[in-house]
Parts: structure tokens; sequence; C-alpha cells
DNA sequence: AAGTGGTCTAGACCACACC
DNA sequence: GTGTGGTCTAGACCACTTA
């Protein structure tokens, strides 16, 4: 752990336990520089996290200050989306159900969005997840084979993603998402258990490894009434 | 506008024009910080950037790379969620019909999420907002009154936040925001002139000043069909 | 071993707010 | 004018990949 990162969770910390006050000045950068016996420059950049996490804000010529919403947040970092289900429910008990899993070679669709070519063949796997024995979420998912290697239905009982990043050593780049309402299917309606008329959200997910290259394509549809999402947008014009 | 800043811009006109092409090394730090006359510190601060963009991934000992989706993504940067939607369904005709326009105390909810007194009185704002004639998203809107003066029905009809930015000054600090599905109730089939049955997607939101005043508590119920909410998330884990 | 990106420094100058 | 945060520098050292 470097040493602004380090900084940072102290400073979070100190907010967290009201030493910092919301709506209050905090010391200047030179100070704290001081304090922890660094540069000024590197003072900044653990501050810098904090003004991404919208902890603090700060303001040319007047100082840095606690938000007024500071508590409002989740201090402690939340799971990231793409990590998958099984770390962001943690506490709660989740299990899979797999309702489909084969091998396949891939519709243009999927041949689009995980730039592939119609020879490589991908998985493709449906799960029903529940939480506390209610059903929560059902996934279909698209990934290459030749990238996702060694997929078995004893992975998809657990968390996928504990495989890729524990077995497999994938380190992941991001991923880009798309949200939408929708009617329920007659497939929703069965696994998830949810009435005729009854919206559906669905997550659109295309996920990347750290070189961009797109390892999986999916589709989650979630019950309207135990499923939102949401966002944090912090503006970044100093 | 500084050096980093000019910089991140250059390189992505490169990237954009295949100058850098998808999936290979770009020159180093070192190299380019000659090219444009900098230190190192500033080149990597605009390769941060584009990092933060998803366009370049860089691997310590190996090199800098463009992504291999880097032409995926919208190239040009796209206007805040927050910002509204005149800004970002530029080009498009948008007209807005007043359904409500009021100023009253707040209730138990918007009180909480505007942090207000029950003294402190709100705008309550309902619009529909029509994309090239068809509805498209009804917005139920809160203001507080002491921090957003001086609203008219005029400034409905055109764009409140161009408003509240050129004429009251302010300077946006972020945005929370929730994503749901939902029925359609009765106002939504009325005004979006959509089916009994059909889900609609509201995007709930609390928009702050830099200070972290929050200024606005808005539900925006939109046409499942016509909308649909993206997120880009990249990890920074170097 | 050589080359790459990440971190950190000590100091300089600038833009801006406040008195 | 004084003090604040933002930018930028020239150089150092470290972690890592590749050969």
């Amino acid at each position: 752990m470097v040493k602004y990162q380090e900084i940072a969770n102290e400073i979070r910390q100190r907010i967290k336990m009201g030493l910092y006050p919301v709506d209050t000045l905090i010391p200047d950068q030179i100070t704290l520089a001081k304090e922890f016996d660094v540069s000024r420059m590197t003072m900044k950049k653990a501050l810098d996290i904090l003004a991404m996490e919208g902890l603090i804000y700060r303001q040319r010529g007047a100082g840095t200050f606690v938000m007024k919403n500071a508590l409002a947040h989740p201090l402690d970092a939340p799971a990231k989306e793409y990590e998958g289900l099984t770390k962001q429910l943690k506490g709660q008990q989740l299990t899979s159900q797999v309702i489909y899993f084969n091998i396949e070679f891939p519709s243009q669709e999927v041949m689009d969005q995980l730039m592939l070519k119609e020879s490589q063949p991908v998985y493709k796997i449906i799960r029903l997840r529940s939480v506390n024995q209610e059903p929560y979420v059902i996934e279909h998912t698209y990934m290459p084979a030749d990238i996702v290697t060694g997929l078995t239905e004893d992975v998809l009982l657990g968390s996928i993603y504990a495989y890729l990043k524990e077995e497999l050593g994938f380190v992941f780049g991001g991923a880009y998402r798309k949200i939408h309402a929708d009617k329920a299917s007659e497939y929703d309606q069965k696994y998830l258990e949810c009435g005729e008329h009854d919206p559906v959200l669905e997550v659109e997910q295309l996920v990347y490894l750290k070189d961009g290259r797109p390892f999986e394509y999916s589709r989650s549809r979630h019950r309207y009434d135990k499923r939102s999402y949401t966002v944090l947008e912090v503006s970044n014009n100093s």
C-alpha cells in the first residue's frame, strides 16, 4: 500500500469518526503534509481520492471542506458491480441454480459484443440466483471459451468471479452497462416468481479485462421490487 | 486549459484518427514528455485522463496500450446526466410542458433528501418533456426556494440547468442516482401515453452543488421503450 | 540487464478567496 | 497582502516485464 492511499484511509476515518466534522474546513495541505511527513504533492493525491469519493471538496483560495452530505455516503468501499453478487451480498445467503449450461458457436449479436469470430465457441449460462431463499435475478451470460477456460457446473454453483480471479488470475479492467426496464417474459415469471404484469429491471453488461478484451456479455433480469441500481457521479471541474 | 488536459486531448485525437492504432503500444512516457516538452509527471497526468475514460491501459514494465475496445466508446465527451436533457439531446427537438408549478412547505421525505427544515419552502415542479413531439419523460422535481431563487414558469419551459448555471452562477458538484423499474401509474399512462401494463424506468436523483448542498431532488419516469441508462465503470487498481 | 510505468520529493509559480 | 489549492518541474527510486 502506497503512502497516498494510507493517508486517504486515515483522513476518511477522521471524517467518519467526526474528528473532521461535516461542513467544516480541514487543515490545509501544507499542515497535513507536515503531519504525515510527506510532500505536498503526495498529500494532494491523498485528498484527490477523497474528493473522487464525494467526501470532501476543495476551493482554490479558501481551503478543503468536508462535504455537507459526507456521512450520507457508504463510507466503506462498496463492492464493484462487476465483481459479482457473491461479493456484493456478502453476509446474506446467496444460492445459485444452474438452469442451462452449454458450449456453442456464437450468434451474430454475441460475436459483435464479445468481438469474436464465428469459429470461437462461447459458454452459454443461465443461472437463477436467490437471496435468502427468494428469487432475485436471472442471469443470461456468454463467455468466450478460449478466454474463460475450464468452466464447470461446479464453478457455476459458487462464484464465477472468484474462479476467474483466483484460478485464472484475471485482472478486471471495467465494465460497460446499460440499464433498462422491460416487461416480464414467461421465462422471468416462471423463475423470478413474479406477476404477469410486473416489470423487470435488466442490467445488460459487457465486462472487460485490463487489456480491453471483453470476456463476459450478460443480461441480468431482476425483480423490480428487489433491486435498484445506484450511481454516484462526481464532477471534476476544479 | 492546463497542459495535461491539452495533451490528453491531442492523444485522444491520435487514437481517434488511428495514428495510434487499437491494441498497440504507444510511445513511452519519456518519449512523449519530450515531444510535448513537459515533465514526465505532467505527461503521466495526461495519460491518467485517458485511462479513466477507458481508452488506454498501462502495464508496469511493459508500456501503454490502446484499448482493444477504444473505438467502441463515445469519443466525444458525453454530456453529464445531471446537466439536463437540453444538453444531452442537443440536436433533437425537445419541448417541455409544465404540468404543475408551485411553492410549498416540504414533506418529511423531501426534508430528509434535501436536508431542509420544515420552514424552508420548496418549489414543486412537474414537467412532461417530449422529444420530436413524442412523450419521453415526466419529471417530478423539488428545489429549495432559498437556494434556487427566482424560478418562473418561463424558465421551466426552457432549460432549468442553463438558468442555474448562467443566471445564478451555480457550480455543480455531482449527483447521487437510483435507477428502478416500476409499474406505470395512471398518471404515467396519461402523460407518457403508454399502456396499462407497460413498465416505466425511474431515475431518482439528488443533485449537489460543489459544496455538497443538495439543490434538486427529482424522480424522472421514462417510457421503457425510449430510454435506457448507461454507465462506464473503469477499475483503477494499478 | 534494460526499459517501462508508479511513486515521491522539494521547490517554484499561478489563480483565486478573503481580509 | 496573505493564505489557500492547482499545476508543473527535474530528478530520484522502486516494481515489474521482457529479453
